[in-house]
DNA sequence: AGGTTCAATATTGTATACAATCACTTTGGG
DNA sequence: CCCAAAGTGATTGTATACAATATTGAACCT
Protein backbone atom coordinates (compact mmCIF):
# COMPACT_ATOMS: atom_id res chain seq x y z
CA UNK A 1 0.00 0.00 0.00
CA UNK A 2 1.99 3.36 -0.85
CA UNK A 3 1.73 4.90 1.80
CA UNK A 4 4.87 6.56 2.25
CA UNK A 5 5.95 7.94 5.78
CA UNK A 6 3.46 5.27 7.83
CA UNK A 7 5.00 2.88 9.76
CA UNK A 8 3.67 -1.02 8.77
CA UNK A 9 2.01 -2.35 11.85
CA UNK A 10 2.14 -6.28 11.12
CA UNK A 11 0.92 -7.88 8.13
CA UNK A 12 0.02 -6.58 5.19
CA UNK A 13 -2.88 -9.06 5.00
CA UNK A 14 -3.80 -6.77 8.43
CA UNK A 15 -3.73 -3.61 7.16
CA UNK A 16 -5.25 -4.30 3.55
CA UNK A 17 -8.18 -5.88 6.15
CA UNK A 18 -8.55 -2.98 8.30
CA UNK A 19 -8.73 -0.95 4.92
CA UNK A 20 -11.62 -2.59 3.65
CA UNK A 21 -13.22 -2.98 6.64
CA UNK A 22 -12.96 0.66 7.19
CA UNK A 23 -14.48 1.80 3.72
CA UNK A 24 -17.02 -0.55 3.67
CA UNK A 25 -17.74 0.95 7.38
CA UNK A 26 -17.40 4.57 6.47
CA UNK A 27 -20.00 3.87 2.87
CA UNK A 28 -17.26 4.46 0.33
CA UNK A 29 -17.95 0.33 -0.65
CA UNK A 30 -21.75 0.60 -0.63
CA UNK A 31 -24.05 -2.30 -0.45
CA UNK A 32 -24.14 -4.37 -2.97
CA UNK A 33 -20.55 -3.16 -4.44
CA UNK A 34 -18.63 -6.13 -6.24
CA UNK A 35 -15.19 -5.66 -5.06
CA UNK A 36 -13.00 -8.03 -8.13
CA UNK A 37 -9.48 -9.28 -6.34
CA UNK A 38 -7.74 -7.75 -9.00
CA UNK A 39 -9.78 -4.24 -8.67
CA UNK A 40 -9.06 -4.27 -5.13
CA UNK A 41 -5.57 -5.17 -5.57
CA UNK A 42 -4.84 -2.28 -8.28
CA UNK A 43 -6.36 0.15 -5.95
CA UNK A 44 -4.60 -0.73 -2.66
CA UNK A 45 -1.38 -1.56 -4.62
CA UNK A 46 -0.75 -5.18 -3.47
CA UNK A 47 -1.00 -8.28 -5.33
CA UNK A 48 -4.25 -10.52 -4.95
CA UNK A 49 -2.99 -12.84 -2.36
CA UNK A 50 -3.22 -10.53 0.82
CA UNK A 51 -6.97 -9.49 -0.63
CA UNK A 52 -7.68 -12.56 -0.81
CA UNK A 53 -7.30 -13.40 2.57
CA UNK A 54 -8.44 -10.00 3.83
CA UNK A 55 -11.82 -10.96 2.28
CA UNK A 56 -11.80 -14.40 4.11
CA UNK A 57 -11.90 -12.66 7.16
CA UNK A 58 -14.39 -9.13 5.82
CA UNK A 59 -16.50 -13.06 4.89
CA UNK A 60 -16.55 -13.95 8.63
CA UNK A 61 -17.70 -10.58 10.00
CA UNK A 62 -20.40 -10.90 7.44
CA UNK A 63 -19.15 -7.45 5.65
CA UNK A 64 -18.79 -8.88 2.37
CA UNK A 65 -20.78 -12.40 1.13
CA UNK A 66 -18.71 -14.37 -1.33
CA UNK A 67 -19.91 -17.33 -3.31
CA UNK A 68 -17.56 -19.81 -4.95
CA UNK A 69 -16.20 -18.58 -8.14
CA UNK A 70 -18.25 -15.42 -7.63
CA UNK A 71 -16.76 -11.86 -7.01
CA UNK A 72 -17.64 -11.01 -3.18
CA UNK A 73 -19.82 -8.42 -2.80
CA UNK A 74 -20.25 -5.55 0.22
CA UNK A 75 -23.15 -6.24 2.90
CA UNK A 76 -22.68 -3.43 4.98
CA UNK A 77 -24.71 -2.19 7.67
CA UNK A 78 -28.02 -0.58 6.93
CA UNK A 79 -29.56 1.56 10.01
CA UNK A 80 -32.21 -1.30 11.11
CA UNK A 81 -28.20 -3.54 12.12
CA UNK A 82 -26.97 -0.54 14.01
CA UNK A 83 -29.87 -0.81 16.34
CA UNK A 84 -29.78 -4.58 16.52
CA UNK A 85 -26.01 -4.08 16.98
CA UNK A 86 -27.50 -1.86 19.96
CA UNK A 87 -29.60 -4.05 21.51
CA UNK A 88 -26.92 -6.99 21.24
CA UNK A 89 -24.32 -4.48 22.94
CA UNK A 90 -26.92 -4.13 25.88
CA UNK A 91 -26.67 -8.05 26.33
CA UNK A 92 -23.45 -8.36 26.13
CA UNK A 93 -21.75 -5.41 27.24
CA UNK A 94 -23.60 -5.46 30.64
CA UNK A 95 -22.37 -8.45 31.20
CA UNK A 96 -18.79 -8.13 30.30
CA UNK A 97 -19.50 -4.97 32.90
CA UNK A 98 -20.88 -7.25 35.74
CA UNK A 99 -18.15 -9.65 35.35
CA UNK A 100 -14.69 -6.77 35.00
CA UNK A 101 -16.15 -5.34 38.17
CA UNK A 102 -15.09 -8.64 39.89
CA UNK A 103 -12.08 -9.80 37.55
CA UNK A 104 -10.55 -7.04 36.61
CA UNK A 105 -6.73 -6.68 37.83
CA UNK A 106 -5.55 -3.90 39.53
CA UNK A 107 -3.40 -3.21 36.61
CA UNK A 108 -6.55 -3.40 34.40
CA UNK A 109 -8.28 -0.89 37.32
CA UNK A 110 -5.34 1.56 36.33
CA UNK A 111 -5.77 1.45 32.64
CA UNK A 112 -9.22 1.89 32.78
CA UNK A 113 -9.04 5.02 34.87
CA UNK A 114 -5.91 6.37 32.72
CA UNK A 115 -8.52 5.92 29.72
CA UNK A 116 -11.32 7.95 31.45
CA UNK A 117 -8.74 10.65 32.29
CA UNK A 118 -8.00 11.10 28.76
CA UNK A 119 -11.59 10.80 27.44
CA UNK A 120 -11.81 14.06 30.18
CA UNK A 121 -8.83 15.66 28.69
CA UNK A 122 -9.84 15.44 25.09
CA UNK A 123 -12.95 16.58 25.73
CA UNK A 124 -12.17 19.47 27.80
CA UNK A 125 -9.66 21.01 25.26
CA UNK A 126 -11.00 22.48 22.28
CA UNK A 127 -9.14 20.88 19.83
CA UNK A 128 -10.52 17.16 20.69
CA UNK A 129 -11.22 15.71 17.21
CA UNK A 130 -14.27 13.44 16.97
CA UNK A 131 -12.08 10.69 15.69
CA UNK A 132 -10.15 10.92 18.92
CA UNK A 133 -13.29 10.82 20.93
CA UNK A 134 -14.49 7.99 19.13
CA UNK A 135 -11.07 6.09 19.29
CA UNK A 136 -11.21 6.77 23.07
CA UNK A 137 -14.53 5.75 23.78
CA UNK A 138 -13.47 2.73 21.88
CA UNK A 139 -10.88 1.75 23.91
CA UNK A 140 -12.89 2.28 27.21
CA UNK A 141 -15.44 -0.16 26.05
CA UNK A 142 -12.38 -2.66 25.08
CA UNK A 143 -10.76 -2.42 28.26
CA UNK A 144 -13.80 -3.89 29.94
CA UNK A 145 -14.47 -6.58 27.94
CA UNK A 146 -10.86 -7.52 28.06
CA UNK A 147 -11.47 -7.11 32.15
CA UNK A 148 -14.14 -9.49 31.58
CA UNK A 149 -11.97 -12.21 31.69
CA UNK A 150 -14.40 -14.23 29.48
CA UNK A 151 -12.39 -15.12 26.13
CA UNK A 152 -16.03 -16.12 24.49
CA UNK A 153 -16.96 -12.23 25.24
CA UNK A 154 -13.44 -10.90 24.01
CA UNK A 155 -13.98 -12.49 20.79
CA UNK A 156 -17.78 -11.84 20.07
CA UNK A 157 -17.46 -8.19 21.30
CA UNK A 158 -14.08 -6.88 19.49
CA UNK A 159 -15.49 -6.81 15.89
CA UNK A 160 -18.98 -5.45 17.55
CA UNK A 161 -16.59 -2.66 19.11
CA UNK A 162 -15.29 -2.12 15.67
CA UNK A 163 -18.43 -1.80 14.07
CA UNK A 164 -19.97 0.65 16.33
CA UNK A 165 -17.47 2.96 15.32
CA UNK A 166 -20.11 3.63 12.61
CA UNK A 167 -22.59 4.63 15.00
CA UNK A 168 -20.16 6.40 17.10
CA UNK A 169 -19.17 8.89 14.03
CA UNK A 170 -22.94 10.14 14.24
CA UNK A 171 -23.75 10.10 17.55
CA UNK A 172 -20.85 11.65 18.89
CA UNK A 173 -20.84 14.55 16.49
CA UNK A 174 -24.40 15.76 17.59
CA UNK A 175 -23.85 18.34 20.58
CA UNK A 176 -23.73 17.87 23.91
CA UNK A 177 -23.76 13.68 23.46
CA UNK A 178 -20.11 13.67 24.13
CA UNK A 179 -20.42 15.49 27.11
CA UNK A 180 -22.95 12.93 28.33
CA UNK A 181 -20.69 10.02 27.26
CA UNK A 182 -17.85 10.93 29.44
CA UNK A 183 -20.83 11.53 32.43
CA UNK A 184 -22.27 7.80 31.74
CA UNK A 185 -19.01 6.40 31.57
CA UNK A 186 -17.86 8.30 34.97
CA UNK A 187 -20.55 6.32 36.55
CA UNK A 188 -19.35 3.01 35.48
CA UNK A 189 -15.96 3.38 36.14
CA UNK A 190 -16.84 4.18 39.95
CA UNK A 191 -18.81 1.04 39.97
CA UNK A 192 -16.59 -1.28 38.51
CA UNK A 193 -13.72 0.44 40.76
CA UNK A 194 -16.10 -0.50 43.63
CA UNK A 195 -16.52 -3.81 42.36
CA UNK A 196 -20.05 -3.32 42.00
CA UNK A 197 -21.07 -5.88 39.64
CA UNK A 198 -24.49 -5.14 39.98
CA UNK A 199 -24.23 -1.32 39.95
CA UNK A 200 -22.25 -1.80 36.53
CA UNK A 201 -24.21 -3.72 34.94
CA UNK A 202 -26.90 -0.93 35.66
CA UNK A 203 -24.93 1.74 34.35
CA UNK A 204 -23.51 0.06 31.25
CA UNK A 205 -27.50 -0.61 30.30
CA UNK A 206 -28.41 2.70 30.64
CA UNK A 207 -25.03 4.00 28.99
CA UNK A 208 -26.15 1.93 25.39
CA UNK A 209 -29.10 2.76 26.22
CA UNK A 210 -28.70 6.33 25.72
CA UNK A 211 -26.54 5.82 22.98
CA UNK A 212 -29.28 3.78 21.01
CA UNK A 213 -31.38 6.33 21.68
CA UNK A 214 -29.26 8.77 20.26
CA UNK A 215 -28.65 6.98 17.30
CA UNK A 216 -31.82 6.35 16.60
CA UNK A 217 -33.21 10.42 17.02
CA UNK A 218 -30.68 11.39 14.45
CA UNK A 219 -31.06 8.18 11.99
CA UNK A 220 -34.77 9.39 11.97
CA UNK A 221 -34.03 13.03 11.00
CA UNK A 222 -31.19 12.26 8.40
CA UNK A 223 -33.86 10.07 7.10
CA UNK A 224 -36.75 12.40 6.76
CA UNK A 225 -34.70 14.73 4.85
CA UNK B 1 -7.59 -32.90 -0.17
CA UNK B 2 -7.32 -36.59 -0.83
CA UNK B 3 -10.73 -37.76 -0.31
CA UNK B 4 -11.88 -39.90 -3.23
CA UNK B 5 -15.67 -40.45 -3.31
CA UNK B 6 -16.63 -37.39 -1.74
CA UNK B 7 -18.02 -34.13 -3.71
CA UNK B 8 -16.35 -31.02 -2.75
CA UNK B 9 -18.89 -28.34 -1.46
CA UNK B 10 -17.62 -25.01 -2.21
CA UNK B 11 -13.79 -24.15 -1.96
CA UNK B 12 -11.06 -25.98 -0.71
CA UNK B 13 -10.34 -22.92 1.66
CA UNK B 14 -13.45 -23.95 2.78
CA UNK B 15 -13.08 -27.32 3.28
CA UNK B 16 -9.54 -26.83 4.88
CA UNK B 17 -11.23 -24.05 7.37
CA UNK B 18 -14.06 -26.48 8.48
CA UNK B 19 -11.48 -29.28 8.62
CA UNK B 20 -9.16 -27.26 10.86
CA UNK B 21 -11.93 -26.03 12.75
CA UNK B 22 -13.08 -29.93 13.04
CA UNK B 23 -9.46 -31.01 14.53
CA UNK B 24 -9.25 -28.37 17.13
CA UNK B 25 -12.99 -28.60 18.62
CA UNK B 26 -12.41 -32.32 18.70
CA UNK B 27 -8.61 -32.22 19.91
CA UNK B 28 -6.65 -33.49 17.73
CA UNK B 29 -5.03 -30.31 17.52
CA UNK B 30 -4.70 -29.81 21.27
CA UNK B 31 -3.78 -26.15 23.03
CA UNK B 32 -0.79 -24.91 22.65
CA UNK B 33 0.33 -26.87 19.45
CA UNK B 34 1.59 -24.68 16.70
CA UNK B 35 0.59 -25.51 13.26
CA UNK B 36 3.09 -24.59 10.29
CA UNK B 37 1.90 -24.02 7.15
CA UNK B 38 4.06 -26.43 5.69
CA UNK B 39 2.94 -29.38 7.60
CA UNK B 40 -0.85 -28.60 7.82
CA UNK B 41 -0.17 -28.54 4.48
CA UNK B 42 1.30 -31.79 4.00
CA UNK B 43 -1.42 -33.59 6.12
CA UNK B 44 -4.24 -32.41 4.13
CA UNK B 45 -2.26 -32.47 1.02
CA UNK B 46 -2.88 -29.10 -0.39
CA UNK B 47 -1.04 -26.36 -1.23
CA UNK B 48 -0.29 -23.49 1.29
CA UNK B 49 -2.59 -20.89 -0.17
CA UNK B 50 -6.17 -22.81 1.00
CA UNK B 51 -4.04 -23.15 4.44
CA UNK B 52 -3.42 -19.81 4.62
CA UNK B 53 -6.90 -18.69 3.80
CA UNK B 54 -8.54 -21.05 6.55
CA UNK B 55 -5.77 -19.84 9.46
CA UNK B 56 -7.33 -16.36 8.75
CA UNK B 57 -10.63 -17.39 9.54
CA UNK B 58 -9.36 -19.32 12.53
CA UNK B 59 -7.59 -16.16 13.77
CA UNK B 60 -10.81 -14.42 13.69
CA UNK B 61 -12.73 -16.45 15.66
CA UNK B 62 -10.05 -16.98 18.08
CA UNK B 63 -9.36 -20.50 17.86
CA UNK B 64 -5.59 -20.20 16.86
CA UNK B 65 -3.32 -17.41 17.92
CA UNK B 66 -1.15 -15.53 14.93
CA UNK B 67 1.66 -13.31 15.24
CA UNK B 68 3.49 -11.70 12.57
CA UNK B 69 6.44 -14.07 10.97
CA UNK B 70 5.31 -16.86 13.35
CA UNK B 71 3.87 -19.90 13.46
CA UNK B 72 0.31 -19.79 14.64
CA UNK B 73 -0.57 -21.69 17.77
CA UNK B 74 -3.85 -23.59 18.28
CA UNK B 75 -6.12 -21.93 21.04
CA UNK B 76 -8.98 -24.24 21.23
CA UNK B 77 -11.34 -24.16 24.39
CA UNK B 78 -11.20 -24.65 27.84
CA UNK B 79 -14.13 -26.09 30.42
CA UNK B 80 -14.12 -22.69 31.45
CA UNK B 81 -14.33 -20.95 28.40
CA UNK B 82 -17.33 -23.58 27.58
CA UNK B 83 -19.44 -22.41 30.56
CA UNK B 84 -18.30 -18.39 29.29
CA UNK B 85 -20.20 -20.16 26.21
CA UNK B 86 -23.36 -20.99 27.86
CA UNK B 87 -23.67 -17.93 29.71
CA UNK B 88 -23.25 -15.96 26.51
CA UNK B 89 -25.53 -18.07 24.70
CA UNK B 90 -28.34 -17.80 27.36
CA UNK B 91 -28.48 -14.05 26.76
CA UNK B 92 -28.24 -14.44 22.80
CA UNK B 93 -30.18 -16.76 22.27
CA UNK B 94 -33.21 -16.08 24.47
CA UNK B 95 -33.31 -12.85 22.50
CA UNK B 96 -33.37 -14.58 19.13
CA UNK B 97 -35.73 -17.00 20.29
CA UNK B 98 -37.82 -13.44 21.84
CA UNK B 99 -37.53 -11.74 17.88
CA UNK B 100 -38.41 -14.98 16.47
CA UNK B 101 -41.29 -15.85 17.76
CA UNK B 102 -42.68 -12.60 16.28
CA UNK B 103 -40.39 -12.31 13.37
CA UNK B 104 -40.36 -15.88 11.22
CA UNK B 105 -42.44 -16.29 8.32
CA UNK B 106 -45.22 -18.84 7.96
CA UNK B 107 -42.19 -20.60 5.58
CA UNK B 108 -40.09 -20.67 9.01
CA UNK B 109 -41.95 -21.97 11.11
CA UNK B 110 -43.06 -24.72 8.83
CA UNK B 111 -39.33 -25.58 8.96
CA UNK B 112 -38.47 -25.05 12.51
CA UNK B 113 -41.53 -27.70 13.21
CA UNK B 114 -39.85 -30.22 10.53
CA UNK B 115 -36.55 -29.85 11.75
CA UNK B 116 -38.66 -30.90 15.41
CA UNK B 117 -40.50 -33.54 13.58
CA UNK B 118 -36.85 -35.07 12.54
CA UNK B 119 -35.44 -34.90 15.80
CA UNK B 120 -38.79 -36.81 17.11
CA UNK B 121 -38.02 -39.50 14.66
CA UNK B 122 -34.24 -39.80 15.54
CA UNK B 123 -34.94 -39.85 19.07
CA UNK B 124 -37.07 -42.91 18.79
CA UNK B 125 -35.25 -44.87 16.08
CA UNK B 126 -32.52 -47.02 17.61
CA UNK B 127 -30.20 -46.35 15.13
CA UNK B 128 -30.24 -42.73 16.37
CA UNK B 129 -26.59 -42.23 16.21
CA UNK B 130 -25.18 -39.82 18.77
CA UNK B 131 -23.80 -37.64 16.02
CA UNK B 132 -27.34 -37.14 14.36
CA UNK B 133 -28.93 -35.69 17.21
CA UNK B 134 -25.95 -33.34 17.63
CA UNK B 135 -26.99 -31.92 14.45
CA UNK B 136 -30.45 -31.87 14.44
CA UNK B 137 -29.88 -30.11 17.84
CA UNK B 138 -27.54 -27.87 16.15
CA UNK B 139 -30.32 -26.92 13.19
CA UNK B 140 -33.01 -26.05 15.57
CA UNK B 141 -31.04 -23.15 16.72
CA UNK B 142 -29.61 -22.35 13.73
CA UNK B 143 -33.36 -22.21 12.43
CA UNK B 144 -34.28 -20.19 15.51
CA UNK B 145 -31.55 -17.19 14.88
CA UNK B 146 -31.79 -17.21 11.21
CA UNK B 147 -35.54 -16.38 12.01
CA UNK B 148 -34.80 -13.56 14.08
CA UNK B 149 -34.39 -11.55 11.36
CA UNK B 150 -31.27 -9.60 13.11
CA UNK B 151 -27.89 -9.79 10.88
CA UNK B 152 -25.97 -9.24 13.57
CA UNK B 153 -27.29 -11.87 15.79
CA UNK B 154 -26.98 -14.65 13.10
CA UNK B 155 -23.31 -13.34 12.38
CA UNK B 156 -22.71 -13.63 16.15
CA UNK B 157 -24.87 -17.18 17.05
CA UNK B 158 -23.35 -19.12 13.86
CA UNK B 159 -19.77 -19.28 14.81
CA UNK B 160 -21.54 -20.21 18.54
CA UNK B 161 -23.51 -22.48 17.52
CA UNK B 162 -20.67 -24.21 15.64
CA UNK B 163 -18.32 -24.34 19.10
CA UNK B 164 -21.01 -25.54 20.99
CA UNK B 165 -20.35 -28.65 19.30
CA UNK B 166 -17.74 -29.45 21.42
CA UNK B 167 -20.26 -29.49 24.60
CA UNK B 168 -22.81 -31.27 22.48
CA UNK B 169 -20.74 -34.30 22.02
CA UNK B 170 -20.02 -34.57 25.74
CA UNK B 171 -23.78 -33.75 27.07
CA UNK B 172 -25.86 -35.63 24.49
CA UNK B 173 -23.79 -39.27 25.53
CA UNK B 174 -25.48 -38.88 29.02
CA UNK B 175 -28.05 -40.79 29.12
CA UNK B 176 -31.81 -39.26 29.59
CA UNK B 177 -30.19 -35.79 28.16
CA UNK B 178 -31.39 -35.98 24.80
CA UNK B 179 -35.04 -37.23 25.83
CA UNK B 180 -34.56 -33.84 27.96
CA UNK B 181 -33.42 -31.97 24.89
CA UNK B 182 -36.56 -33.32 23.34
CA UNK B 183 -38.99 -31.92 25.71
CA UNK B 184 -37.04 -28.82 26.06
CA UNK B 185 -37.23 -28.34 22.19
CA UNK B 186 -40.80 -28.83 22.04
CA UNK B 187 -42.10 -26.08 24.80
CA UNK B 188 -39.64 -23.81 22.86
CA UNK B 189 -41.22 -24.69 19.33
CA UNK B 190 -44.72 -24.16 20.62
CA UNK B 191 -43.80 -20.79 22.31
CA UNK B 192 -42.66 -19.88 19.07
CA UNK B 193 -45.73 -20.86 16.93
CA UNK B 194 -47.96 -19.19 19.45
CA UNK B 195 -46.05 -15.98 18.62
CA UNK B 196 -45.20 -15.72 22.55
CA UNK B 197 -42.36 -13.98 22.53
CA UNK B 198 -42.47 -13.92 26.45
CA UNK B 199 -42.89 -18.04 26.54
CA UNK B 200 -40.27 -18.22 23.94
CA UNK B 201 -37.77 -16.06 25.63
CA UNK B 202 -38.50 -17.94 29.55
CA UNK B 203 -37.92 -21.52 27.81
CA UNK B 204 -35.14 -21.08 25.83
CA UNK B 205 -33.56 -19.86 29.02
CA UNK B 206 -34.24 -22.46 30.80
CA UNK B 207 -33.16 -25.30 28.08
CA UNK B 208 -29.71 -23.33 27.84
CA UNK B 209 -29.64 -23.50 31.65
CA UNK B 210 -30.07 -26.93 31.74
CA UNK B 211 -27.89 -27.78 28.85
CA UNK B 212 -25.01 -25.92 30.96
CA UNK B 213 -25.91 -27.91 33.86
CA UNK B 214 -26.04 -30.86 32.34
CA UNK B 215 -22.18 -30.14 30.71
CA UNK B 216 -20.97 -28.64 34.03
CA UNK B 217 -22.14 -31.79 35.44
CA UNK B 218 -20.61 -33.89 33.65
CA UNK B 219 -17.15 -31.81 33.29
CA UNK B 220 -17.00 -31.98 36.95
CA UNK B 221 -16.93 -35.90 37.09
CA UNK B 222 -14.38 -35.78 34.08
CA UNK B 223 -12.09 -33.61 36.24
CA UNK B 224 -11.70 -35.71 39.43
CA UNK B 225 -10.93 -39.46 37.32
C1' DA C 1 -36.76 -10.63 -34.35
C1' DG C 2 -35.83 -13.53 -30.62
C1' DG C 3 -33.56 -17.09 -28.58
C1' DT C 4 -29.73 -20.42 -28.24
C1' DT C 5 -25.06 -21.96 -28.63
C1' DC C 6 -20.43 -21.45 -28.61
C1' DA C 7 -16.32 -18.97 -28.35
C1' DA C 8 -13.71 -15.16 -26.23
C1' DT C 9 -12.71 -12.83 -22.06
C1' DA C 10 -12.57 -11.90 -17.39
C1' DT C 11 -12.31 -13.62 -12.72
C1' DT C 12 -11.67 -16.73 -9.19
C1' DG C 13 -9.10 -20.97 -7.27
C1' DT C 14 -4.77 -23.24 -6.60
C1' DA C 15 0.05 -24.00 -6.82
C1' DT C 16 4.61 -22.51 -6.80
C1' DA C 17 8.55 -19.39 -6.81
C1' DC C 18 10.95 -15.84 -4.52
C1' DA C 19 11.84 -12.46 -0.71
C1' DA C 20 11.87 -11.26 4.13
C1' DT C 21 12.10 -12.64 8.71
C1' DC C 22 13.05 -15.53 12.55
C1' DA C 23 15.30 -19.14 15.39
C1' DC C 24 19.07 -21.75 16.23
C1' DT C 25 23.76 -23.19 15.91
C1' DT C 26 28.35 -22.54 15.58
C1' DT C 27 32.43 -20.10 15.67
C1' DG C 28 35.54 -16.60 17.19
C1' DG C 29 37.19 -13.54 20.76
C1' DG C 30 37.63 -12.18 25.53
C1' DC D 1 34.73 -21.36 29.78
C1' DC D 2 31.34 -18.03 28.52
C1' DC D 3 29.35 -14.62 25.69
C1' DA D 4 28.55 -12.38 21.40
C1' DA D 5 27.74 -12.26 16.61
C1' DA D 6 27.38 -13.92 12.13
C1' DG D 7 25.68 -17.53 9.31
C1' DT D 8 22.53 -21.24 8.15
C1' DG D 9 18.18 -23.51 7.96
C1' DA D 10 13.41 -23.15 8.49
C1' DT D 11 9.12 -20.60 8.11
C1' DT D 12 6.20 -16.95 6.99
C1' DG D 13 4.90 -13.01 3.65
C1' DT D 14 4.17 -11.66 -1.01
C1' DA D 15 3.91 -12.02 -5.88
C1' DT D 16 3.01 -14.38 -9.99
C1' DA D 17 1.89 -18.17 -13.13
C1' DC D 18 -1.39 -21.48 -14.43
C1' DA D 19 -5.94 -23.98 -14.23
C1' DA D 20 -10.89 -24.01 -13.56
C1' DT D 21 -15.03 -21.61 -13.73
C1' DA D 22 -18.20 -18.00 -14.84
C1' DT D 23 -19.75 -14.14 -17.75
C1' DT D 24 -20.36 -11.78 -21.91
C1' DG D 25 -21.24 -11.07 -26.62
C1' DA D 26 -21.76 -12.28 -31.23
C1' DA D 27 -23.12 -15.34 -34.74
C1' DC D 28 -26.30 -18.64 -36.22
C1' DC D 29 -30.55 -21.07 -36.38
C1' DT D 30 -35.57 -21.14 -35.95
Amino acid sequence: MNMPGTVRHGSLRTEVYQQLRERILQGYYTHGTTLTELRVSHELGVSRTPIREALCQLELDGLVMTTPNKSVVVQGFSDQDILDLYEVRSRMETLAAARAAVQMTEEQRRDLQAAYDEEVRQTKSQDGEIINLQNLDSTFHDLIFRGSGSKILRNILMPINLYTQQARLVSLSTSGRSQKVLQEHELILQAILQRDSEKAHEQMRIHIAMAAASYQAISRIRRST
